[in-house]
Formats: C-alpha cells, structure tokens, sequence
DNA sequence: TAGATTGTTAATCGATTAACAATC
DNA sequence: TAGATTGTTAATCGATTAACAATC
C-alpha cells in the first residue's frame, strides 16, 4: 500500500476502469492479475504494482472483486461524481463534444455552450442555444461549473482560457493546437489530435510489412 | 547520429514540428537546444538528445535551422506525403472529422464517409455525400485510400476495422471507446477522448490547490 | 492440505539529465 | 581568438519486470 500514483499509472487509470466495467457487464465477479494482465496487454507484476499503488485489496489465491476494484479505481478518479462543462466554440468540435452521449454516460454533461460568433450564437445544439461568449462571466458566477472544454482556434485560447481560471474554473479540456500555460493549480488535458495524425503517419511509414 | 526512435521519441516529434512550424511563422531562422528546450519546457539535453535520434545537422557556436529541422522533422513523420482517408461513421465525431480544416491542412484528406444508417446514407457532409457502407468494398479496390478513421460505436469498430486490413487500409484512427487488435504491420493510433476527461478528473480531485 | 495468487522487495531495463571534449 | 553550442558518453533517475515469502 503507497501514497504516490506516477504520472504512468495515471494513465492506465482509465483503461483499468474501461476493463473491468466490461468485465462486469460480461458477468465476471473475480479476476486474477494474470488474467486482467493478459486482457490488457499488461505484465501481471504490472498489474499488481499498479493496483498497490492505491491500497492493496486482492485476496492471496484468489485475485481482486471486479466490482469493488472498479469501483475503488472509478472513486479514485473522481468518475462517481457530476462533472458540469461549459463549450467555448461552437464549431465542429464543440458541437461534437455537445452532442455526445458518451460523456454524459460517464458523468460529464455539458451545461452550456459559447461562441463568439453572432451566426452561432442563438443557433441550437441538443437542448441548448449557443450563447454570447460576453455571457460567460455572468453565467460562470450564476452556475456551478466544473471544466471548461477549449474547442477554439489558437489565437483565443490561451486568453480564454486565463479568462476563465479567472472566474474559478480549474479544470481544462483542451483541443486547441498549442500547450496551455496556467497557473499550476488548474488541471489541464490537452487533446491534440493533429499530433495524433502525424504519429499514426509516422508508424505507417515506419512499419515492417 | 543513430537509428532506432523510441516511442517516447516518437510521441515528442509533432510536439517539436508545431514548434518550429510556429517559429518559422514568427520569423526565427535559427534555434540553440537551450532556446527550443525552454519554449517546450523541455531540458536542452533532452532537445539535443532527441533530435540526434536521426541525425546530427546542427552546427556547434550557432544551433539549428529552423526550416531544416521542421523540414527534417515532417519528413520522418511522412507529413509531407498526401494521405486520403475514409471516414466510417457519420455521427457527431465521424461528421466533425470531416467537417474539420486542419487536417486537410495537414495533408490528411477525406475522401469519403460512410455509414450503415439509412437515416444518414445519402446525407450530405461538406461536400460529400454519406454512402452506404455496404458499398466499402467495391470504394476501397477502386480508390487509393490510407487510413481508415473509425467513428463507430464499440460493438462494430473491431469487425469493421478488420474488413477494411483486409482490403489492404494499413493506418485506423480510432475514436471508439477499445483497443485495436489488428496484424502488427497495421499502424493504430487510438483517440480515447472519454479516458482524457477520466484523466483530467482525477487531476482535478488531486491537484493541491 | 495443496495450489493459487497476492503484496512487496530486488533486479533490470529504458529514458532523462549532466558533463564535457570537439568545433563552429 | 573567445564564446557558444553541439554531439556524445557517463550518471542518474524512474518505471517495468522478476522473484518469492506470506497467506487465502
């Protein structure tokens, strides 16, 4: 049992969680590291090392409950709580973002969405009309707001961004080409797809056939 | 000077060519390790490190040319080939991707999109219409095609993304919530957007504030 | 009990950082 | 030339894998 979770197992969170909810809904009760190792492309001393990293709660000679290991993972995460997201852009991939189900199944549900454009601004999304980013302050102090998505060009985002840790958001969803710069408080993903492209671009030429 | 380019490696490469692609357009010709390691909050050595995986061109006393490396750079990731890429899936992401500026930008262009919906089939998306995928097949022998991005649900994207191997597609971007299994000359690039925001949670709920 | 499997420590491997001679 | 900066080797750090006593 430890405190520190590195960088590396934090990554792995989601694919742990990922798994065993799939081993729930196939009716699995028990499983070993060895056998979650082999599902996931893991070593089982992986395995074991990562799940101890946050209290060791697997049973010698049988393995771990899927259930409690996936709920434990899911708390750690913060994944048993509402998160509430505003959109700033309202372009494709904001409206992307607002229309998913995915992430509304997982807790994550999009409370309003922005845009500066006087063509968008009014237009529907789902349930919501696409407000005047000048609205944000007002609607930020007014609501419980948890993550702001950046689904902006380059040259707004940063700005917005410091714009919105101003009024007391932390969390940082970021699909904008470039690295966000925020105080070391705010939590920040960036979403790089392009970068995303160029790797898959390089394992194709680079790969043996 | 040397060969082989770890993963790690690999995974900084787009970061470093949006980097110098900015420099360029700020004007910059020249860059020292310490310069370039500062804008990426990298370490000068690391810099140096990395870009001596494939090939030493800087000059002691001076740095590097900015063009050359970007230029460099581009080329080992293969961005400075056209890639043409099938879309399969009209929902939100799938229509998102196709809808976007930047990859075409990039060099990476759609060239179709598909989906098995009736109520989507014949829809139109940019300039192109949505066509039955039941037409994949006879669209793939006869077009000259990359990449296949995937934008399904989970239940079909490991089926499908095996039929298009099968007619020859080497390069999936995968949207759906699984991990590929697919013959190892295939190059996969996953996009787990719900594991990002998992990530970005727990983040949230850890950060010290 | 015997077999399976954990938690944990030790060994290995790989990636990052530091150091410095070579040289522009 | 003197100063700056590379390419590269060596040192450090961290992450993964192996090993095994503890124990269900």
């Amino acid at each position: 049992m430890a405190g520190y979770i590195s960088e590396a197992v934090i990554k792995r969170l989601p694919a742990y969680y990922r798994h065993l909810k799939e081993l729930e809904a196939e009716g699995v009760t028990q499983i070993s590291s060895k056998g979650l190792g082999e599902r996931m492309d893991f070593t089982a001393s992986q395995v074991r090392q990562d799940i101890n990293c946050f209290g060791g709660f697997g049973r010698q000679g049988y393995g771990y409950s899927v259930s409690e290991l996936r709920e434990h993972i899911g708390h750690i995460m913060g994944v048993d709580e509402r998160h509430r997201m505003i959109i700033l852009g309202a372009g494709n991939i904001g409206r992307a973002v607002a229309l998913a189900d995915s992430f509304p199944q997982n807790g994550f549900v999009t409370a309003a969405i922005f845009d500066s454009d006087p063509h968008k601004i009014g237009m529907q999304v789902d349930a919501m009309a696409v407000q005047d980013i000048a609205e944000l302050k007002r609607y930020v102090e007014e609501n419980a707001v948890d993550i702001a998505v950046l689904a902006l060009p380059v040259s707004c985002a940063q700005q917005l961004a410091h714009e919105v840790y101003d009024y007391g958001i932390r969390g940082f969803w970021n699909f904008a080409p470039l690295d966000l710069k925020l105080p070391k408080d705010a939590a920040v993903v960036n979403v790089h797809l392009d970068e995303g492209l160029e790797v898959l671009s390089f394992r194709m030429k680079h790969s043996q056939p």
